[in-house]
Formats: C-alpha cells, structure tokens, sequence
DNA sequence: CCGCAAATGAAGCCTTGGCAACATTTCTGT
DNA sequence: ACAGAAATGTTGCCAAGGCTTCATTTGCGG
C-alpha cells in the first residue's frame, strides 16, 4: 500500500458533520417553500405560481418545479392551472419552519445583532439550527425576558 | 391584466434575503473545502485527493470536482498526481473560515448548546454568518468571559 | 527493479435548482 | 362575447455536487 495517514486522530467520525450539513441543506428550499405558501394561502386564500417566484426571488419555472418536488414529498397538492395548497403534513412542516423562523431571529437581535441582518443572516442559518440548539435559544430568550422585566414590550 | 396582488406590502423587497442565502449556499462547499485542505497542509505540508474526500465524507471524483472548482476560482493550485495548495487567496479565506467557525462554535457553547450539537448545527449555521452577526458574536463572547471573570478557563 | 496496491484521473450518469423561450389556458375589461 | 394580457405549463439548456465504473500513474516492499 501507499501512504497512511488514515487513523490519525478523529478524522473517521469527522465526516459525519459535513454529511448533516448536506442533509439539511436539501431540506432547505423544501422549507423555504412551505412557509412561503403557508403566508400566501393566510393572506389570499391560496397560493399562486406567480406569487410564489415572486416572493421567492425565482421565474416561474423554477417554482414550478419546487412545488413539483413538494408533491412529490407529500407537502403540498395542486391541480392544473388552479392554486398550490399544503398538505397536514405541509402546514405542520410550515409551522415548525415559522417559529424556528421566528426564534432565530429573535435571539440574534437578543444578543445584539441589528434586526436588518438578523433576518437576511436568518434565512440560511435556520435550516441549519436543530431543535437542541433551538432549546438552547429559547430558554436564553426566556431567561433574557425575565430579567429584563418591566420594560420589556410584548 | 388579471390579479394584482403584487404591490400589497414589502413583498418587492422580501426575495432579496433569499437571494443572499442563495449566494451564501454557493460559497459554502468553496469554504468548507479550503478550510480542510488549510488543515491537512497544517498537519502533512499537502493535501491529498483522497484525504480531503475521506475527511469530507465523499468519493475521490466529487473531490476532484471541488478541487477543479476551487482551482478555477484562483483559490487552490495542484498538478496532476500531486497535492493539492491553496492560493494566497485560498490561504486567506481558510483562516476567516476557520476564525468564524471557532467563533461561531465558542458563541454556541457559550449561549448554553451542548458542545457536540454546537459542532454539527456551526458546520452549516457558519457559511449564513454575515460579518456584523460575527461582530455580535465576538462582542457578546467578551463581555461574557469579561462577566464570567475569574473561573474562566483559557 | 519490479509487481501490485493505492492514488489519481476520466467518463458518464443522476438530481437539484437556476434560467429563457415558447405553448396553452384563464380570466378581466370592455 | 371576445380580445388580449396574465398566469400557468412545457421544453430544453446550464452548473453544481453527488455517485459508480474503468483507466492510468505512482510509489512501496520485497
Ligand atoms: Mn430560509
Ligand atoms: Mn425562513
Ligand atoms: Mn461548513
Ligand atoms: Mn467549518
């Protein structure tokens, strides 16, 4: 055989953190998506094409194409021409999204970031945020809430 | 026309975070290859093809591929059968790579998440960390080892 | 110095997420 | 009622990041 350098130190588990990454990375437009539909069925009822790229920054086709994987993953339904909707399972995904959403935004600004990069820095780093770390954010806001006290507006 | 819909709220801004997170995913793969192969120059003086897709947890040929991309980007240099180097360039942004992801990771622990989720959740979270949000993170870490004082180890 | 395993390269395939261009359907306004 | 614009669908292109398979080169050990 050639060179070693294979069991070095931890290098054999350290993959695993990169592969994570991945896998979470591929769930993030699914979420992206499903929350953005979630806002436009609350606001209008149903969710067009359209408005959907719109919000999303994207032509037409490439939503199209989101909205076809979600059928896919069982997320959302839609027939020809007509509105996308989300399945239990969508609005579920949805709500989960919005309120890690929320929570990371949140705590940015808690400890200091300006609410302007909060939600631009948000956007990315939410579908990278597990629901330990998560924990973790809610209880500092808790904790941060509480001694705040008196002066602290809703 | 048919609908409007368009011009209801802040809607004509709102794609942009998306377009952000969108340019910060691109760096992402860039960023995390650079770092690795900054570690293996650290440790063996070069980086070989096979020790950067074990430690990235993918085969030699993807890792080629990243390789060719980091080369066309003017971040790493290499000939045929040898190592792979980075470009001062490449040099340069493995260490804002690597000082983020510590920061990153430290703020984590230090805001109360496990050390080992922190590790997992930064690998993604860090590629979505804009240079203010760092600064928070940083400034916050000071005042609380400032704060924590004493007892503080190294 | 030479054989053979390891490392690297090269080709080709797949999926995803972008895009533009063109076809078709809906629906609004007159 | 219907013309024309808007919305949606369809097709085909591209790049990136995965993979497997096979070819070639390197370099160690004996
Ligand atoms: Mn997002
Ligand atoms: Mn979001
Ligand atoms: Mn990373
Ligand atoms: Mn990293």
């Amino acid at each position: 055989m050639q060179q070693d350098r294979a069991d070095e130190g931890e290098a054999t588990v350290e993959p695993e953190r990169f592969n994570q990454a991945r896998a979470a990375q591929s769930m993030a437009v699914l979420e992206d998506y499903v929350e953005m539909i979630g806002d436009l069925i609350s606001e209008f009822g149903e969710a067009r094409i359209t408005d959907i790229a719109q919000r999303m920054g994207v032509t037409h086709p490439t939503a199209t194409k989101a909205v076809s994987r979600l059928k896919r993953e069982g997320l959302a339904v839609s027939r020809p021409y007509r509105g996308v909707f989300l399945t239990e399972a969508g609005a579920e995904l949805a709500e989960r999204v919005r309120m890690r959403h929320r929570t990371l935004v949140d705590f940015l600004v808690a400890v200091g970031v300006p609410a302007e990069t909060a939600e631009l820095d948000a956007e990315g780093m939410e579908h990278h945020v597990s629901d330990a770390t998560l924990r973790a954010f809610e209880t500092y806001l808790e904790r941060a809430r509480a001694s705040d006290g008196p002066d602290f507006q809703d």
